[in-house]
DNA sequence: CCGCCGTTTCGTACAGCGTATTGATTTTCC
DNA sequence: GGAAAATCAATACGCTGTACGAAACGGCGG
């Protein structure tokens, strides 16, 4: 830590010292520790390496750039986005396996959406995706690009829904608001405007419950709900489009 | 600019104080130019001040935190994505236009994906986009929240396009790379990959040209034609789920 | 005209960041 | 054992956002 350096005999700190020793492995385990905590703005290298007991410039005997940390967390996270077992034989059940699977690893380490829109990602597990997704759509007789063509569309909306779901959950930890807070700050703000009378088909959506915006995330999966409807939706296109229904 | 702070004598130089009074536009205005130019983590205060001819802290009179600063900027940027003039009446048609437009935009001003995923919006210009979106639907005559769920499913799909197609766009810039450093740099990644056998279904569309990743955005719009695509897949879905075709 | 006052601008300072450099230490291998 | 390589630590530089207090300004009543 480096504040406790006096703490206990010198024989049994150095028994302690060249603890687990340094890898890459346990210095990306800890920044992931450390977003998932409190997101990817409170990963910095002297933050990690205080967090492994180390100083922060040994992080650099196993790491290059700091970015380079980033991408090894993206890619160490997306190891989650991969379907375990056998995939679905149905190309439409395969697919939405993948896409599910996206969305339950992003919404279990959200700083994956800050990382996405920020870095290229063509770690391996970036590829494994990209493989599996492929996999999936093999009982399709169509040519390849047209796979690929599929597979762009199904990704873009799972990241699109992903990136609203998941910043409507994190909005207020990282506005640190309570959500009657969020109601005392937003309702005058929202309420000037709907007295604007710029915004007749919004207005009244606005007055009774924000919508969307329940942090409700319980029970009533709703979230769930609705990215299987877009999903249905997106498929159903697809199906339609290229006669496969 | 700070670094001609000896130019002239004082008095001609007096005479310059003063100048464009800061406001808060200017300095929304100033942010935005540097984010085109050179992204928006070359924004800072004291950069932004640069550009203005005055210094960082005096920024601090308009805008109470740099997050706010951003804040502004996006909204600012989204009001490009406001279709001008009437909506087309079909509805289908109409909230196209919407998507459209918050492509364009955001092609415009690649920083916005680095500013959506990461502060909530709810500007004005955010509140005008709903309120459009509202509008294209409002032939339909459905209950209001179906609405709200088409919208969202439009709006995610056009975000994760958008969001995949500027980084494609905008890595080599990020990299510094030319396209033969990409080439030298990837190509014995992937062939390693390859060689692994692990990617049996990626491996042959590896080999020839990178798929997707052409940076030619030149008369064969490609990429326009890929997120026309999917928009028409996603609704679609909608069109025959609701029994609205 | 002067002097006052609220607003705006600025200089300075602090803690934190990524990381280049250098030097000390430990581990590995012959 | 001793040389070579890997690892770790300390210091330092330039950058960041911004708290604080002093300065300069514009509009005002006298």
């Amino acid at each position: 830590m480096g504040s406790e350096r006096t703490q206990g005999p010198v024989w049994a700190r150095e028994a302690a010292r060249r603890r687990t020793t340094l890898t890459r492995e346990a210095i990306v385990a800890a920044a992931i520790k450390v977003a998932d905590a409190e997101g990817v703005d409170a990963v910095s290298i002297r933050r990690v390496a205080t967090e492994l007991g180390a100083r922060a410039m040994s992080l650099y005997t196993h790491i290059e750039r700091k970015e380079d940390l980033l991408d090894l967390m993206s890619d160490e996270a997306r190891a989650k986005t991969l379907v375990e077992g056998e995939l679905p034989g149905d190309w439409r059940e395969a697919i939405s396996a993948v896409a599910r699977c996206t969305r339950e690893a992003i919404r279990r380490h959200p700083w994956l959406v800050d990382l996405v829109s920020r870095r290229v990602n063509v770690g391996p597990n970036g590829l494994r995706h990209g493989e599996q997704s492929l996999a999936a759509l093999s009982p399709l007789r169509i040519a390849p690009e047209w796979k690929l063509r599929i597979i762009a569309a199904v990704d873009d909306y799972a990241l699109g829904f992903v990136i609203r779901e998941v910043m409507q959950r994190e909005t207020p930890r990282r506005y640190a608001w309570t959500e009657a807070e969020r109601d005392a700050l937003m309702r005058p703000y929202l309420r000037e405007l709907i007295d604007s009378g710029e915004f007749p088909h919004l207005a009244p959506l606005l007055t009774d419950g924000t919508p969307g915006a329940d942090g409700e995330n319980g029970a009533d999966d709703t979230a769930g709900d609705d990215f299987e409807r877009g999903l249905r939706w997106m498929l159903d296109g697809i199906a339609r489009d290229l006669l496969l229904d």
